[in-house]
DNA sequence: AAGGGGTTTTAGAATGATTCTAATTTGATA
DNA sequence: TATCAAATTAGAATCATTCTAAAACCCCTT
């Protein structure tokens, strides 16, 4: 469970990526994050939305759709794609790791990772979860891409690091 | 590799489970079925409705969102969820596994399911991918909703089986 | 205190996938 | 051929997200 110093460290690397990345934490945003790195409900832009406003009633979705973007940017957001619903966010998990979803509440759990081999049954005995399917992809670039990303690269002046992961 | 009795084989699956459903093989439906039986490109429904219409020049998109919804609702076509892009489908293994999604061209390979620890290096080995970031959702019913379906259940005649896991 | 200039924020329009709706067409059967 | 349910259609509606252009804000210098 996340103790107030936890949540502390988060917001100040919260904090700390957007300052280097050259942006101002305006109050807006501030609250954007913070609620972001205490929240354990996965909110979703309209969750976030609503109660930004109810400290800064002026908000605009597209502030909150602007803060989103620059922690994603700076890798300190992880968002959960979905296309049926909005999209949710977690703010104190960046790194991408295991969800429970609900399919009838939307409800969002995070999971600690165990092996294959009665998953399902393995995670409905310890979190009482009907577990009924599964995603699991894994991101990244093909070989194709690969290469044509290296010809587009090569010859330029000083170009970002291939290594450079925050931007996905 | 798929061969062609593969495909014949989950060709007449889906037929199969359509009729069983109720409803009738019409000709735009069977070039669906045909399609997503045949390809291993994760098609999303433009290119299903283009390449029906090359076939049937009249198919409305409508058609092809009701015939993948039956395909569904019998279990017979594996839905892979994106927000930013349009959904895919895979009418070749319609049970769950896992995928590898390019984040510049937006290909998915399909992957033969390995264990964790290494596994980002593993897979680029195998598969010559750039793995950056993995996606791993277990969808099941939380305990709440469980408690919910089970009081709305019972005492009804005759309602559907608790474990008649197509419908999700 | 006034003025500039860049950043932030805003409202609303645009986009795009998906769903909905109401009318039309089709095809099997009597 | 007439009937009737199923299938199909075009287009409207919905909804999350992105885009755009204008307005508001803030800090710095004079």
């Amino acid at each position: 469970m996340a103790t107030g110093s936890d949540i502390q460290q988060r917001l100040e690397e919260m904090r700390t990526a957007l300052v280097k990345r050259g942006v101002a934490i305006t109050p807006k945003r501030a609250k954007v994050l913070e609620i972001l790195a205490t929240s354990d409900e996965h909110p979703n832009v309209g969750d976030l939305h609503a109660e930004v406003q109810r400290w800064h009633p002026s908000t605009s979705l597209a502030t909150v759709y602007n803060t989103i973007e620059l922690l994603k940017e700076t890798g300190q957001v992880l968002e959960l794609e979905f296309s049926a619903a909005a999209n949710r966010y977690d703010g104190r998990r960046p790194d991408s790791h295991p969800h429970l979803d609900c399919l009838e509440c939307q409800r969002i759990d995070d999971l600690e990772v165990p092996g294959p081999e009665g998953i399902f049954e393995a995670i409905g005995a310890e979190t009482g979860y009907e577990v009924v399917r599964q995603r699991l992809d894994y991101y990244g670039i093909c070989p194709n891409c690969q290469k044509k990303r290296e010809s587009r690269l090569s010859g330029q002046a000083g170009f970002v690091a291939l290594n450079d992961r925050a931007n996905y």
